[in-house]
RNA sequence: AGUCCCAUAGCUCAGUUGGUUAGAGCGCUACACUGAUAAUGUAGAGGUCCCCAGUUCAACUCUGGGUGGGACUACCA
């Protein structure tokens, strides 16, 4: 028996993704997809490191579904795609975890628990979940080597960091200075912004707000402040929440745009006449009526007048220096609140020490006993107790009698155990201060919102502390060239969020302070003076024997390490994390000893470093490594722009001056259906694995990728799924399941010769015709990483094209009859379409392609290739794809629906055939391509015949539209009149018009010519006649039904309920029947005529008719024909 | 606060370089068709193309300003 085509019972996804997977793990399909063919070499390709110690969610999938088809298309095309997976094991949510599972908080690490045994901890901890992604990414069919990952905790992975960090270190770009960092002085430590955005820290406080006024110095660039004032000075406004920084101000920002005014006023502590300088819309605000001021307003200045202008220091505490109190401007001054004039103390805010930086104003520091130089305040929170200063210093730089009272102060008092609510607080008293010395305008208590340490529940400081950085903004125009040479979709990701960011591009903080991640390899004397940077593990195996030659170490955990083993096992001598790294001492050059610095770094780091550690470049790889680097293609949410797709590339064009990756799409969220963030708090969260189980991945993933574009944010809805399934899967596998079981019955295999397209009916090398137009447009889609629209113009033929148009037009050609070449015509058109479909949607939906391919294929035998992501992707041949055909088939798609509509309208159905339609043929080219489809429409609707009228016959009612585009430049401003002109035409002149090819056109006494060309001219009513128009087209229907008609239609009618009968019997669609009707008057001129019809449509020997008596039996039946009952018998004939 | 994305039918989305009647699918209502049948067709209802202003003969489309939703970054007197 020969081969038959696999048929199903019901379309089950689930089902066959199972299996699909079983067949690639028996095949060994992935990795026997890891090859190049023709030539084309590799595709580099990067995975993003999720980290592990999540359950992987919905939004995973969408990447993952971006990737996979990228590189299964790419793989398609002939390029070798290795996909190596990597997973990120270090950071903030690996230690919260540990920590919460533990039951312990930071201040339990040393204490209750070791250092050592915390790490183990992490270790183990960041790999939970690793069974689940492994599943998830099996199951949603993302085909990436999972045997080989890169682990960023592994010691190999780690030294690669290392000789990047020192390779960084070499350039000058790595060095240590301080930034301003959110510190909680309760904790003694600084805390990550994610620290900071955890729910609950920013909270409303209410806190002594103060109003402080600074005197402006008379002197050259103020004088004009000072011109016809009767006051003592000239006081400048600044507004302040923490007063306890005003003693560190040293300078005062206005914005430059900003218009500040001069006001006359009186100081309402003092009664003090008083001239003040402050942002005119704040006048209002300041003096509200209800503050009942008195003032005038002497005169308004722009914010960029008032810079340079000096002032006197507001609390004469501590000297800081040459180049303090003046007037600065900035952009980031607002007028929302305050006085428009912002106080800096650029030691403790971000925005300060920037603006300090960039006008060189020095911050407020002051020098301690130990030698080190520190704001004023220390880092308990207290303003720095006398003891603690150099004593040299205070002698030159302190005043001691204003602020001796004030030293040793808490600056809040929750960071004294020993202080309540109810004690005084700094903020108070030093209002207070400045009220007494007339330096005060207004104290109050204001509530605003202000963040607070999450462990310790008490306010956070804004407060200068050491880190490492990276140097990025000495790259940084070399970071925008190299950006706007990568291809990023959506291209308004790259140039905007990602290329402004780059714009803006502070120094990369590199230090953290915690106790999981990769260690900063620098080693330090005590006094800084001396530091080495290691970059490797033999480096260090050197360094720790020259420590133990001058005695600071004993043993060398490195001493078995042999260079150049790059094992797992040579590189496990040593746990490269904490605690083990800090017991390393180094010896100086002059014989000191140094200690690591004690920060980890970003574990953004470890992840952007991935091109480079992956391959544990450069101890090994190093002479293939052009082959990996740089990428062509990376994918990952948006959310990764200023975190993933920033390191890559920093690091890339700092060390190897490239680009990391050339192509990027980076995807949108998914939120639920109504827009709202996924969270498991609102347990909206849709669950992968449920959703696969039950929909299959590929209805997951084509949803996914066509439903919206994949930058945009998806709002994800079950019924989204299952719509999928229904529209496309269902069409494909029911087109699939329409050809398996014709071509069983006809014992068709695809591999008889081709019947020559040039030699197939129209709709056949119409139907070849969009495949390859669609192969085109599919493949310069994908080519362009735009996946939505390849996906949707697949749906699209397959739903309306294939199925909707070629199959059902095609029916009868596939039924009864030999083998002949039309039927084969027939089979292989369709099997092409299969076919070629399953291939351009297998890097979408891999598992049900794969299963249509492999089934086509089981009997054809036309590839040897075992899977559809072995075979070549189809490219199109540009001589199978004819315009003019697709035109034509356009005309019959459109000219059928119009004329059911109009059989719709007079509720004639289409069984009854009627005699004929009319349709206006001026234009010689219509009627040609008409022609060609002519057996199709009439098929189609039902109708006997076609009869074509011009306009000479005067039977058409014309109508002309102009064509806007051409006429609108011609007329400008006329252009609706002209319009309205050439609607009002009469018949006649359009008549004169067209025999013309030209009309005159009167507007305003003004006489304007238009041609045929410039309108568009079309028949829109046959008077007397059902008309239907759309666009262009025009026809009329004659609904005249004769009693020939009629009888036609009643066999029709019976032919239709025969083949019900034989179906509700459950005959084969072979088997041979005869038929007995009941001999009514209104039936038996319309059976005796069309006996020979009824029987060749039904498989049936013998068609009677015979009175109802003789119709008995368990074959009789009574069916409704024109309403009346007529009593039916369908037996089978046996042979 | 800054930067970016999004806003078109009840829902999910198309809508070319501006061109005058803004489309599809789903859903709803009615009808039809049927050897693909858990499929299909036709029709109907359903729109302030988020709002305002501008440019233009002409704006869903371009410009500016808002509003709403979302993301990232930052966090401020």
């Amino acid at each position: 028996m020969s081969k038959r085509f696999p048929e199903y019972k019901g379309l089950d996804l689930p089902k066959v993704n199972n299996e699909v997977l079983k067949m690639w793990d028996d095949d060994d399909t992935f990795r026997r997809s890891l090859r190049s063919r023709d030539g084309k070499g590799e595709f580099v390709f990067y995975e993003g490191p999720p980290s592990a110690n999540g359950m992987p969610g919905i939004h995973h999938v969408m990447s993952r579904a971006i990737k996979d088809a990228i590189c299964r298309f790419k793989t398609m095309q002939g390029y070798e795609v290795k996909r190596k997976a990597g997973w990120d094991t270090h950071g903030l949510p690996v230690e919260l975890g540990v920590e919460k599972s533990l039951g312990i908080t930071k201040e339990d690490i040393g204490t209750k628990i070791s250092v050592d045994e915390y790490n183990a901890a992490c270790r183990r901890d960041v790999m939970k979940y690793t069974d689940a992604w492994e599943d998830l990414t099996r199951h949603m069919g993302y085909w990436i080597d999972m045997d080989n990952p890169y682990v960023t905790y592994d010691n190999r992975y780690i030294e690669t960091l290392w000789w990047l960090l020192k390779e960084l270190y070499n350039k000058g770009l790595l060095y240590e200075g301080y930034t301003i960092q959110p510190y909680s002085p309760a904790a003694g430590t600084g805390l990550s912004s994610h620290e900071l955005n955890m729910p609950g820290c920013y909270r409303d406080v209410k806190d002594t707000t103060c109003i402080a006024l600074f005197s402006v110095k008379k002197n050259d660039k103020s004088k004009f402040l000072f011109s016809g004032i009767d006051t003592q000075g000239v006081k400048i406004m600044a507004w302040t929440t923490t007063p306890w920084t005003l003693p560190s101000n040293t300078a005062l920002a206005v914005g430059p745009e900003i218009k500040y005014a001069s006001v006359r006023t009186t100081n309402p502590y003092t009664s003090e006449p008083i001239t003040v300088i402050l942002a005119e819309e704040l006048i209002p605000v300041i003096f509200a009526p209800d503050k009942k001021l008195e003032y005038t307003v002497n005169g308004t200045y722009k914010g960029s007048e008032l810079k340079g202008i000096d002032y006197e220091q507001l609390i004469d505490w501590v000297n800081p220096g040459e180049g303090a109190f003046r007037v600065i401007t900035g952009d980031f001054v607002t007028t929302v609140d305050g006085t428009g004039i912002v106080h800096i103390a650029p030691t403790f805010g971000a925005d300060d020490y920037r603006a300090g930086r960039e006008h060189g104003v020095p911050p407020l520091l002051v020098l301690m006993s130990d030698g080190f130089e520190g704001p004023l305040v220390d880092r308990r929170g207290r303003m720095v107790p006398m003891g603690d200063l150099d004593q040299a210093f205070i002698a030159t730089h302190v005043n001691t009698s204003t602020y001796g009272p004030f030293a040793g102060r808490y600056v809040k008092n929750e960071y004294n155990d020993s202080l309540t609510e109810a004690d005084a607080t700094l903020d108070v008293d030093i209002a207070v201060m400045l009220k007494q010395a007339g330096k005060a305008f207004r104290i109050e208590k204001q509530i605003h919102n202000y963040p607070h340490c999450w462990r310790t529940d008490k306010p956070v400081l804004y407060y200068p502390l050491d880190s490492w950085f990276i140097r990025t903004t000495a790259l940084r125009d070399r970071l925008i060239e190299l950006n706007n040479t990568i291809n990023w979709k959506p291209e308004s990701t790259g140039t905007g969020r990602f290329g402004k960011w780059l714009e803006n591009l502070v120094d990369w903080n590199l230090s953290r302070s915690r106790y999981w991640g990769t260690p900063l390899p620098i080693w330090m004397t005590e006094d800084r003076q001396e530091e080495i940077c290691i970059g490797s593990l033999a480096e260090l195996k050197i360094e720790i024997t020259r420590s133990i030659d001058a005695g600071y170490m004993t043993r060398n955990p490195l001493e078995n390490f042999v260079v150049g083993d790059n094992s797992l096992e040579n590189y496990s001598l040593l746990d490269l994390h904490r605690p083990y790294v800090d017991e390393i001492v180094l010896v100086s050059r002059t014989g000191r000893p140094m200690r690591r610095e004690t920060d980890l770094i970003d574990v953004w780091f470890d992840s952007g470093a991935m091109p480079y550690a992956q391959a544990h470049y450069p101890f090994e790889n190093k002479e293939n490594f052009a082959e990996m680097f740089p990428a062509d293609f990376i994918a990952e949410g948006v959310d990764q722009t200023r975190g993933w797709f920033f390191t890559l590339h920093a690091i890339a064009v700092m060390i190897s001056d490239s680009v990391s990756y050339k192509n990027i799409i980076s995807n949108g969220l998914v939120l639920d259906k109504n827009g709202n963030k996924m969270s498991k708090r609102l347990s909206n969260a849709v669950d992968p694995f449920s959703t696969i189980d039950q929909h299959g991945s590929d209805a997951l993933r084509w949803y996914m990728l066509t439903n919206a574009q994949p930058w945009d944010n998806l709002r994800f809805d079950i019924s989204g799924v299952e719509e999928a399934k229904r529209k496309f899967f269902g069409t494909l596998y029911n087109t699939y399941s329409f050809f398996a079981l014709y071509a069983n019955v006809d014992g068709f295999t695809g591999s008889e010769p081709q019947v020559p397209v040039e030699r197939r009916p129209e709709i056949d090398r119409w139907i070849i015709s969009l495949l390859n137009t669609l192969i085109k447009e599919v493949t310069e889609r994908y080519d362009d990483y735009d996946i939505t629209p390849a996906g949707r113009a697949i749906s699209d033929f397959v739903t309306e094209n294939l199925s909707n148009w070629y199959v059902r037009l095609n029916r009868k050609r596939y039924w009864g009859g030999g083998m002949d070449d039309d039927k084969l015509s027939a089979y292989q058109t369709l099997y092409t379409c299969l076919e070629t479909v399953a291939i351009m949607a297998a890097p979408v939906i891999p598992f049900f392609t794969d299963r249509i391919f492999t089934d086509l294929n089981s009997v054809s035998g036309k590839h040897n290739e075992g899977s559809v992501h072995l075979v070549a992707f189809p490219s199109y041949d540009k001589k199978l794809i004819d315009k003019a055909l697709e035109e034509r088939m356009e005309i019959a798609q459109k000219m059928s629906s119009m004329i059911l509509a109009l059989r719709r309208h007079v509720n004639i159905r289409v069984r009854q055939p009627l005699a004929r339609i009319m349709v206006p043929a001026s234009d010689r080219h219509f009627r040609k391509s008409f022609e060609a489809v002519k057996p199709l429409i009439l098929a189609e609707v039902n109708v006997k015949e076609v009869e074509y009228v011009d306009d000479t016959s005067g039977l058409l009612i014309r109508k002309v539209k102009p064509n806007f585009k051409l006429l609108g430049p011609k007329f400008g401003k006329k252009m609706k009149e002209a319009g309205a002109a050439i609607l009002a035409l009469t018949q006649n002149e359009i008549a004169e018009f067209e025999k013309n090819g030209s009309l005159n056109l009167l507007l305003d006494g003004e006489t304007h010519t238009i041609t045929t060309a410039e309108v568009e001219i079309i028949s829109e009513d046959i008077p007397g006649w059902l008309v239907a128009n759309e666009g262009r087209l025009t026809v009329a229907l004659d609904i005249t039904v004769t009693e020939d008609l009629l009888h036609e239609g009643i066999a029709r009618e019976f032919v239709n309920r025969i083949q019900n009968i034989r179906k509700e019997r459950g005959f084969e669609v072979t088997d041979k029947i005869r038929v007995v009707i009941e001999d009514l008057p209104f039936v038996s001129a319309a059976v005796s005529k069309h006996s020979d019809y009824i029987a060749s449509q039904t498989l049936a020997l013998d068609v009677s008719l015979a009175p109802a008596s003789a119709i008995t039996g368990p074959a009789a039946r009574e069916t409704d024909i024109e309403e009346q009952m007529v009593r039916v018998l369908v037996e089978k004939v046996k042979g």
